[in-house]
DNA sequence: CCGTGAGAGCAAATCGTTTTGCGCCGCCGA
DNA sequence: TCGGCGGCGCAAAACGATTTGCTCTCACGG
């Protein structure tokens, strides 16, 4: 009775019917723990990201499972709130659950034993916007599927759109540097900077963290300094308006008396006054990518060497 | 060898650390679906909202997912998007999966078929500002633990405010009337009308989506009408800064010649210019109680009728 | 010397499926 | 009439743990 009918082998059609109706009369639903048990398969995927609450993350978590789902998928969110213990316990634990993916956004680049354990155990893995510099680019091969956004040409982009408008002095607050994104956003604006044959200045580059406190922190460090600038550069939107507050709270007028660009184009980037320009970092079409993927791995349909795919990145003029 | 050591036998110490150093030796972990299909416990929780993309929802998740994390549960998210099958569908799935729990926020507070699967499957259910307007409070017994919150008085307190402000006609642009929040929001600002001796005017009173769209939509009705309004109360932040970006649009000062109020005080609240007065609906808070509520459950700490816990609001003054 | 009980080890049942092997029935063509 | 085969049903193995019953040994006290 447990379904020769599920195709594996042949059945008459008639007797078909009657087992579907049997099915609906009863109300039978088949227990998914030990189907997963027999087959191997979990239908779960699990996510491991920062903080769900950081406005970018919402948007890949939707992206991916607008894909997971319509396949049959469940997905897990893990917040790690950037410790490496938290994170290695998620992939941990997510090994002992049997799921069949795990799409991570790791802390730390070079954690390579906890990916090492997940491709041990056959789980499909895709990283985020891991670390891709171009320094280390060409040294090691990459072992899982990657998705990541152009960063680098992202904050070049609104570096120079600043140089275009005639600022000079541009200052960086950027994330924290031990990210993939974070080292590549800063390599785009020394990019643009070099390009344009400015010499970078340190004491106008600081790190912090990719929220609002960040901003909030590192916009009174450069202009307290010597030659405070005229414009900045932050790693993402939540630090940019952390900076705008600063700026307000003295009374700087934005963009008059200083400019600021942001990164990600969260919502929340076009509602602060003025609307902030920024690069726009499209979160849920990241998520898809990933969840495709993914889904190319555990279904099968993609075997071979890891592959990556590159969001691209584009700035949002606004004020 | 599968561990008597779990505390079920009385084990000799010396035994007990030989079996710790082999598991430890052999890095051995056991398997989840398997220890899960013969205890019955899937340490895991499904959380069915409408959009995790929805600002709102993602400090609840992280307010449930704190909690529950901390015991060793794991948490599926399910975005309905407001569809009554896409609720059903993931709710059938969650008992196919065996979760131990579901936290929901019900689509249509009188789907109690689902509810009913769910609480036939013993699987604990948390409902989260479900429908509980006063007008049916006594007829129902609630079968489930609810967690909501205060929607009623916080509308309330914010239309009260607008009067003491001296606007004497107010309009409110709601969410969907069939979810629960809407219709006690609704309920406070008419709460608030019929104090101050107001007779309410369904010509100023309209309901859209919880979104920004909302706002975008159903401010102009308001204003188009043969009386319009001076001040509006909004069914939550997001319809307010729709409202706000009409304002801003039509050239409308705000708040000298529109006052406008939110609800829920979503970062974004504190953004907008001018920053949004609006009721503050604590939302990590309302996650932690959702989670107490069912670990209490599901720890088995807790049996007798369903509680229900009321999470008080309160005005956050802006502009 | 024998009964007792603590601790250890072995084996089996169980959870609910999927998958496979095997045997039975009836129908068809040779 | 016999061989073969499509369709069907029954039974058993497997997935990997927990749980329980039973046996066995050893040491101790009566």
């Amino acid at each position: 009775m447990s379904h020769a009918l599920s195709g594996r082998r042949p059945v008459s059609p008639e007797t078909q019917r009657k087992v579907q109706d049997a099915v609906a009369a009863l109300g039978y639903r088949p227990n998914q723990l030990a189907r997963s048990m027999r087959t191997q398969k979990t239908m779960t995927v699990a996510l491991v990201i920062p903080d769900i609450t950081n406005p970018f993350y919402p948007e890949v978590a939707r992206g991916v499972q607008d894909l997971l789902s319509a396949n049959g998928y469940q997905l897990f969110i893990c917040n790690t709130d950037g410790s490496v213990a938290a994170e290695r316990s998620y992939l941990a634990d997510a090994i002992d659950r049997r799921v069949d993916g795990v799409i991570v956004a790791p802390i730390s680049p070079s954690d390579g034993g906890s990916i090492g354990s997940l491709l041990a155990a056959e789980i499909a893995v895709v990283q985020l916007t891991a670390d891709l510099n171009a320094g280390t680019r060409s040294t090691k091969e990459p072992t899982t599927d990657y998705v990541h956004s152009d960063d680098r040409r992202g904050t070049a982009i609104a570096t120079s759109y600043l140089l275009d408008k005639g600022h000079t002095r541009i200052g960086f607050i950027n994330g924290p540097l031990d990210t993939g994104p974070a080292g590549r956003r800063r390599a785009g604006y020394l990019d643009a900077l070099v390009e344009r044959g400015i010499k970078p200045d340190n004491a106008i580059i600081v790190s912090g963290a990719f929220t609002r406190l960040g901003g909030l922190n590192g916009l009174p460090t450069l202009l307290d300094g010597k030659k405070p600038p005229t414009a900045v550069v932050c790693g993402n939107d939540l630090i940019a308006i952390g900076a705008l507050d600063v700026a307000h709270h003295r009374g700087l007028r934005v963009p008059e008396d200083l400019a600021i660009v942001g990164f990600d184009d969260i919502e929340a980037a076009s509602l602060v006054s003025p609307a902030l320009t920024t690069v726009v970092n499209p979160a849920r079409e990241i998520g898809h990518a990933c969840a495709r993927l993914l889904l190319d791995r555990t279904s099968g349909a993609y075997k071979s060497a890891p592959r990556e795919v590159m969001i691209s990145t584009a700035l949002i003029p606004r004020a």
